[in-house]
DNA sequence: GGTCACACCTATTTTAAGCCCTTCAAA
DNA sequence: TTGAAGGGCTTAAAATAGGTGTGAC
């Protein structure tokens, strides 16, 4: 049954939103600062430069320079109150100078939404895929289409991929607890079934998030300085693919201000990764 | 002899056929604007003759692009392929949506079994129409779920009388 | 002189002094032959190739069919975009060295083959010649999806200095494209080519200074931008013809702009709404109505004076916000930090949005269409330029409370006894299945 | 020609914005 | 004829795994 009830709900070592969990206190990114050498910054390294890179560099260093990063809508951050209580106004003037771009020890004051968790979990046993199929009403069966049954629950609304294996992909969720909580009842389904499930090696092994910035981005800007780590094909994709190195997070990066980080193990990459990338994308913000 | 060209028709040999069309059509009324390419009977990309000597005969001369003038011949440089596979989904009418709602209640979320009593609705369909009204009207999926003892009744019903008539 | 081609059997090889290089080409494929077998490699090119492949002795044993299959195929494409000789060589000896790169040697022949294009589309784009990944696509006959996937693979792979083609590279040569000299149309449908270019770049700059371009495929808003400079050069006889009448009139092949109208249509609405904010900062128009429909015969003032009027409309348009908000006071301000993104003390929790319809709830919630607006603070009111996809939100997600869980709750057996079926159940669903089985 | 070791299809989830398709309604 | 609207695809990540494509040896 439940073997891992008294197991901690979270033995991935919780952490904390920057400044988000801490009520009162001011806030303080537990993350690394920026600029310590880990993460990526714009392309500074002089081997193997080709000449059009090279260009492209001294290109971009002038059009940083010429960006105006100086109108800025944002407001010295705050702890935001629970209860929705405006904390601060908005300048009547958006016209604050601001130091230029990467301020390195200021988080963002905006904390990523998780948007969906994966995780995998082995049921130790052999399962007759077959007969789940038949007698679980929340459960679909093709081996010729698919070799797992995909079952679905309401609460958490989550699906999972049943394999014969005993092995289990739970999918949807939208917090670790809620995807082990789903992981447990699709474990407790296939018992009631019949069959001696155990609730194995459970990990989370994908999550996703979003969040935004609130301003615009140039991303054919952000290419050619951090093109080491992106890819943008407007033919393709509208938005520019970023490969953070550390943490190893892949970003969406859209126009919009929108920002989408997924590939990550614990919540705190998806954090890390948006303190990251947050005063780099204030550097192509330029609302005209 | 299997030849690269070979294994991508097999692929997409449908759309194929669409691209093949267009570009007979196109090749007859305007030989230079664009070098063209026939596409043989095995699928094979072939150099339209015509255009390859207008191509070589306009090539005796400077070559653009070692003079680096972007302005020469510019041809299909800018045409667009679009291969997409786009699957149209008609739109499911109220009736349908109810019969999809009834086959829920009964069947569960078992989308191919669905797509069979749909006959004119592939699985991905079905599964497209779960995900929607989960998303816009949740309260009846579960509705739909909690009444599953409804549906089987149902379905014993017309299972009974006549299996073969539904929502279409 | 070789009387077949070794690679599809035509006997329809000829000499082809081409780019002052002696040598038989197959007419057919696109194969370069000479005596009996192809010259594949480029071997001359030096450029440090990681694997000798087939060491220059066994040439004829070796490559693969799918290898020299492959490079007729990339010097089809490279013969079909006109690539100069040196281009075409690059092209052959990095597909070379892309076909025996280890990640790909166990692909599909598909990919390998896209694999080729990718070769073409990386020379290219390093040389500046105006070819766009859809033109690639199109002469492989695969779709632009798979191009690109295998184009990042192939880049990464072999550590190919991405450089992509700017929609200014690719402004010029598209210009050129239209057949509008005076001897192709009517004299009043005329324009020089230049003309046509100038007019052109600064609209796509404009376009680009207000966040139009980002985020978008070049070549629709290239059409756009070239049907209003277009128009604009001569309103009054061409501003009724529509961008289909205009690209017939150019004489712009249908395949190129037919399946993209509809976003050329929304970037030629994005494009005037731009130039009308715009116009009715002229001074001399000073009362006078600037519509999208009547914008046209304004372009060239408006471009004349862009950077100036765009400075203007943009004070403006902030003198203006400063004014309303002064009047509005007061009131409680900029909600922006309970956006659901702001730090929350319970973030998963957001209580703001209690959502009404919860499991459970019988009847359908008819808050339906809450939040089709911004909310009255939000951060794009305070620019007059946004990209488009800011100030048009759809409907903001409602995201439902999360259910705020330990993941160790108990689970009662009646809900999982929910997710079983009956015996009775058992029985009719196999009796389903098995008419449906027997029907099919 | 068989083994070996990959690739890579099917499938699941979720967000972002754009494209491309169809359908339907006003001009 | 034109648009608007709606639906489904594109991109990223990650696990699961059988069947088969692919080429070297």
């Amino acid at each position: 049954m439940e073997q891992n009830n008294s197991l901690p709900p979270f033995p991935q070592g919780l952490a904390s939103p920057p400044g988000a969990m801490t009520p009162g206190l001011p806030l303080f990114s537990p993350m690394m600062p920026y600029g310590t050498g880990l993460t990526p910054q714009p392309v500074q390294n002089t081997n193997s430069l080709s000449l059009l890179e090279e260009q492209q560099r001294q290109q971009q260093q002038q059009q940083q320079q010429a960006t105006p990063q100086l109108y800025h809508s944002q407001v010295s951050t705050t702890t935001a109150l629970p209860g929705n209580t405006p904390v601060y106004t908005t300048p009547l003037t958006p016209m604050t100078p601001i130091t230029p771009a990467t301020p390195a020890s200021e988080s963002s004051g905006i904390v990523p939404q998780l948007q969906n968790i994966v995780s995998t979990v082995n049921l130790g046993c052999k399962l007759d895929l077959k007969t789940i199929a038949l007698r679980a009403r929340n459960a679909e069966y093709n081996p010729k289409r698919f070799a797992a049954v995909i079952m679905r629950i309401r609460e958490p609304r989550t699906t999972a991929l049943i394999f014969s294996s005993g092995k289990m992909v739970c999918t949807g969720a939208k917090s670790e607890e809620q995807s082990r909580l789903a992981a447990r009842k699709y474990a407790r389904v296939v018992q009631k079934l019949g069959f001696p499930a155990k609730f194995l090696d459970f990990k989370i092994q994908n999550m996703v998030g979003s969040c935004d910035v609130k301003f615009p981005i140039r991303l054919e800007g952000l290419v050619l300085t951090h093109q080491q780590f992106s890819s943008y094909e407007p033919e393709l994709f509208p938005g520019l693919i970023y490969r953070m190195i550390k943490p190893r997070i892949v970003l969406l990066i859209f126009v919009s201000g929108k920002v989408v980080l997924t590939g990550a193990k614990v919540r705190a990459e998806i954090y890390e990764a948006f303190e990251n990338i947050y005063p780099i994308l204030k550097g192509f913000r330029k609302t005209t | 002899a299997p030849s690269v060209q070979e294994m991508v028709v097999e692929d997409d040999g449908h759309e194929e056929d669409e691209e093949r069309i267009e570009e007979s059509q196109l090749g007859e009324e305007e030989p230079l604007l664009v070098p063209r390419v026939k596409v043989a009977e095995d699928g094979s990309l072939i150099i339209d003759e015509e255009s390859l000597t207008v191509q070589v005969s306009r090539t005796k001369g400077p070559n653009p692009a070692e003079d680096r003038d972007p302005i020469f011949e510019r041809g299909s440089t800018t045409t667009y392929s679009s291969f997409r596979k786009g699957t149209y989904t008609k739109p499911w009418s109220s009736g349908e949506t109810e019969m999809f709602y009834l086959a829920m209640s009964m069947v569960g979320t078992d989308f191919s079994m669905i797509g069979q009593l749909f006959p004119h609705r592939a699985r991905m369909e079905i599964k497209n129409k779960f995900k929607k009204e989960e998303r816009n009207n949740s309260w009846r999926i579960d509705k739909a779920f909690r009444e599953a003892a409804f549906g089987f009744r149902f379905l014993q019903k017309i299972n009974g009388e006549d299996p073969k008539r539904r929502g279409k | 002189m070789p009387s077949s081609c070794p690679e599809c059997g035509s006997s329809n090889v000829v000499e082809d002094d081409l780019y002052s290089q002696r040598q038989w080409v197959c007419v057919d494929c696109g194969s370069v032959v000479s005596e009996g077998h192809l010259t594949t490699t480029v071997s001359d090119e030096t450029q440090g190739r990681a694997v000798p492949y087939h060491a220059s002795t066994e040439v004829l044993k070796k490559p693969c069919r799918n290898l020299i299959a492959g490079f007729s195929r990339v010097r089809a494409l490279c013969r079909i975009l006109r690539l100069s000789s040196d281009m075409e060589s690059a092209v052959v000896s990095l597909f070379e060295r892309a076909y025996n790169h280890p990640n790909f040697i166990f692909v599909t022949l598909t990919k390998k083959e896209i694999l080729g294009g990718c070769c073409v589309l990386s020379v290219c784009r390093q040389c500046n010649w105006p070819v766009a990944m859809g033109t690639i696509g199109y002469l492989l006959g695969v779709d632009n999806a798979a191009l690109g996937t295998v184009y990042r693979e192939f880049t990464k792979a072999l550590n190919i200095e991405i450089s992509t083609i700017g929609i200014m590279d690719m402004l010029e040569s598209f210009c050129y494209d239209f057949k509008l000299g005076p001897q192709q149309v009517e004299e009043v449908f005329a324009e020089p080519p230049q003309r046509l270019v100038d007019r052109t770049s600064a609209l796509i700059e404009l376009a680009a200074d207000v966040w139009i371009v980002t985020g978008r495929q070049p070549l629709p808003l290239l059409f756009a931008a070239v049907y209003l400079a277009w128009q604009s050069l001569n309103p009054t006889v061409r501003m009724k013809y529509t961008f289909i009448k205009f690209c017939k009139i150019g004489k712009a092949p249908e395949q190129s702009w037919h399946r993209s109208r509809d976003s050329v249509v929304k970037r030629l609405k994005e494009l005037r709404d731009v130039l009308c904010k715009l116009g009715r900062e002229l001074p001399w128009l000073r009362g006078g109505a600037v519509e999208p429909n009547t914008v046209v015969p304004l372009v060239d003032d408006i471009l004349k004076n862009r950077r100036a009027l765009l400075m203007r409309a943009v004070r403006n348009y902030e003198q203006q916000l400063q004014n309303e908000s002064q009047t509005a006071q007061t009131t409680e301000c900029d909600n922006e930090l309970s956006d659901s993104n702001r730090s929350n003390s319970h973030s998963s929790k957001t209580p703001e949005l209690m959502d009404p319809d919860q499991a459970g709830c019988e009847n359908p919630p008819d808050k339906e269409a809450t939040d089709c607006q911004l909310p009255p603070n939000h951060w794009s009111k305070k620019h007059l330029f946004l990209p488009p996809c800011v100030k048009s939100r759809k409907r903001r997600r409602v995201d439902a409370p999360q259910l705020e869980v330990t993941g160790d709750e108990e689970i009662s057996d009646s809900e999982i006894e929910s997710y079983i079926r009956s015996q009775d159940e058992i029985e009719m669903y196999l009796k389903v299945r098995k008419e449906l089985k027997n029907k099919a």
